[in-house]
DNA sequence: CGAAAGTGCTACATTGATGTGACAGAAGAA
DNA sequence: TTCTTCTGTCACATCAATGTAGCACTTTCG
């Protein structure tokens, strides 16, 4: 085996590494998903080797970047209550939370295969969400009627482009942006959305 | 140098390879950016050698795809006649070719900075769809005051969206998903867009 | 049919990334 | 300060992908 354990308490600076580490390795790997671990590593300011001792294997790296993005995701959609708050504000403050979390954790979900438990958190958010929604529709602030999941499918892109495209505003701004163009579109208000 | 050159009369059955070869490239690339020429080749049905008999390079073949996505494109766009058109029939009309294209080549755009010809002709295009856009603006379709070129790159986004979530549909059914959400996003009717 | 063009196959060299090992030295915790 | 933990560095083995080479064989086209 190579990478140690470290069961014992973490010290100041490891954790410091780890966390630079992770956050970098997000960023790089969301740029170019073939990024290499010497090159995180050194974006990170930290030596290879370093990397190496607490992840086993690149694809363990991965995993763990992927688990503190589901970690955050996860504080985001508790943080939104979208059982008890108004529809609305639930949806916006999940956009901003979301959005925040995808500035330190850009990482693309598409390619994660890897680890069992970690899919299976993805997909009871993802379903979480999807319930939400379902409420949204229920309260009417959603149209009824689209193809399944579309909204669900929809938003996080909608987050993702956000950041992407005008990382300098705030996450306030991008929230007002997203949600507006989730509901809204960017048509001219007037014509009636067609019920097909 | 490795790759001929092909200058004569190229035979047929050499062209139906090298078409092989983009379409399988062009689906696997953007399913696994990493994808080897090996196995681009195999799904293919053809010997890695045969690959690197057109291609000088993997950098080669991936601009070759990218390039034929963008002669798509550029097909696309002609179609659809931004200038003459009612916007409202052009913008249909485009998105309806557009989701085509990304069914044959949903190459992912963002790491593609080798070709400076290539990169010149994508941003032509993005510029008439941008110039279209405005159109749509001028004519009332599109509501104005929005962050500058969201609409522009929030319609790339949604016809790749769609075509991942619905590959089932017919390209018109798509088609009006993606103009519908894009005019009027999945909110219920009646409360107008917010104009911040 | 027969010449030309193109392909498959079996190597081979090279390169870059992954993952390990050992050890001296720096940084944090007591 | 001193013990422990963690890090950087040099070194090494491995592996997968890239790109080349020659030759026998097949396909196309005139």
């Amino acid at each position: 085996m190579s990478h140690d354990d470290y069961t014992g308490v973490v010290r100041a600076d490891a954790a410091r590494n780890v966390e630079a580490v992770l956050t970098t390795g997000a960023r790089m790997l969301a740029a170019d998903p073939g990024a290499s671990i010497a090159s995180i590593a050194a974006e990170a300011g930290v030596d290879r080797r370093t990397v190496y001792r607490r992840f086993a294997s690149r694809e363990e790296l991965e995993a763990a970047i992927f688990e503190a993005r589901l970690e955050a995701i996860g504080k985001a959609i508790e943080d939104a209550r979208f059982q008890e708050a108004p529809v609305a504000v639930a949806l916006h403050r999940y956009v901003e939370n979301v959005i925040a979390v995808n500035r330190t954790w850009p990482v693309d979900f598409s390619r994660m295969f890897a680890d069992e438990e970690i899919l299976r958190r993805r997909n009871l958010y993802y379903a979480e969400v999807g319930a939400f929604l379902q409420r949204a529709v229920d309260e009417g602030l959603l149209r009824p009627g689209l193809p399944a999941d579309w909204a669900n499918q929809l938003l996080p892109e909608l987050m993702q482009l956000v950041v992407r495209h005008m990382p300098e505003a705030s996450n306030g701004q991008m929230a007002d942006v997203v949600v507006d163009t989730f509901l809204h579109g960017v048509g001219a208000p007037g014509q009636a959305a067609a019920a097909r």
